[in-house]
DNA sequence: CCACTTTTTTAGACATATCTAAATTTTATT
DNA sequence: AATAAAATTTAGATATGTCTAAAAAAGTGG
């Protein structure tokens, strides 16, 4: 189980996550919170220990794919509740903030799923921010599966799309990870798989890889 | 502030209280949570600490008037709360429980206002419960305004409607308090005033005294 | 490259809410 | 009324999440 201090963690560390692409720091996320650097490091203890975060004393952290997903998942939950407030019930959109703060720690799937379907899928919230989908993308984050983008263009690896150990297990043998650089070299119209390059070695991966790996493109 | 721990624990000792007119024991508490009684202990001296319940080590647990509002209004959420899983979200009756648990909790008076119009004031829930009123009042739980009895009935004080210190020492003054049986005798329909029975001492009390008396009936 | 500053972590407290086991009080019984 | 049984409270632990103050590591500038 995860606790609610634990899901407040979760979505600063992405918040800030989305805004640059170093690491996040302990500092920083400690003032997105409101509370001290102390605190920060012991809880980054726990999140490591499930495995929600990666991170090494000193080195700033960033989200496991299962960290990503769950802090998607609030943010999803989020906009979905602010959306309902201001919608069915009338809110105004400056006041709904500070309830959906609360609304997205409850916890039930089906709820957040009939929510979505009982406003009608929302593609965005009261003030304009996407809703990220169930899968756990947030569109129009500058994120995009990797086998949307063109040749030539160069993009850096934000996140994946599928929890799968057998997936996950190929990426670490094409030295795919968080932050990883990957430039499309080649697409191949038969199949849709592509030529990438990964730190100046060349692979070929099918078009099921590439749809499950989030991509925020660079120059 | 109150916490979701003693918000739980105050529904259970409302829940409790409506099934007799007995001070709520440590065991039954215990028992309506999924506690231990040394659990319950600890937390009676909290709930007193902070005037919600009165209390005497050994004998027993009552509501106070602020304890027995704020133990209703946690009642009204939930129900309010499934009513709209069911009514808009289509979640099956059975199954709303442990979600309405959960959003119970969620701190804003407006939202609950607002929900409230969004159903269209139900007065009861999926399960055929009454919802509570915002002022506290439990519909068909058996309790009713003092005004509103005949000549010649008994009741019981079970609570009341108005949380205003002067009220409160008038009441103390004519030697009502939760618990404390009433017999009308007379009523008078110049000013809908009343003559009533207090352990065997007669008082006269207006209206708007009576009206913000709960009276269980008894024979 | 060494000293200084900033950042981060650790150590030691504290508050909440829980537990088990032991002690105490109430109640029920003979 | 004494004693046994049941209920309740207290004592002492544990886990979570927080804090301040001190220590350690990383970064920065002369």
């Amino acid at each position: 189980m995860i606790t609610l201090s634990e899901e407040n963690y979760l979505k600063a560390i992405l918040t800030l996550s989305l805004l640059s692409l170093e690491k996040v720091s302990t500092n920083s996320i400690a003032s997105e919170i409101g509370t001290t650097a102390a605190s920060v490091s012991d809880m980054l203890k726990k999140l490591l220990e499930k495995k929600l975060i990666n991170y090494e004393k000193y080195k700033g952290v960033s989200l496991t794919n299962k960290g990503r997903v769950l802090a998607t998942t609030i943010i999803r939950k989020h906009r979905l509740w602010e959306t309902f407030l201001v919608d069915c019930l009338n809110f105004d959109w400056s006041e709904v903030h500070i309830v959906a703060e609360q609304l997205e720690h409850i916890q039930s799937e089906k709820l957040i799923d009939k929510l979505d379907k009982f406003l009608e899928y929302p593609e965005f919230d009261p003030h304009g921010e996407p809703i990220p989908t169930k899968e756990g993308i947030i569109p129009n984050s500058n994120t995009v599966p990797l086998n949307k983008l063109n040749t030539f263009t160069k993009g850096l690896v934000m996140g994946v799309t599928l929890d799968e150990k057998k997936f996950l297990d190929y990426l670490t043998k094409l030295n795919i990870s968080i932050g990883t650089k990957i430039t499309i070299e080649e697409k191949i119209d038969f199949d849709n798989s592509l030529n990438i390059k990964i730190n100046d070695s060349f692979h070929h991966v099918s078009s099921n890889v590439a749809k499950h790996l989030l991509i925020k493109i660079i120059k």
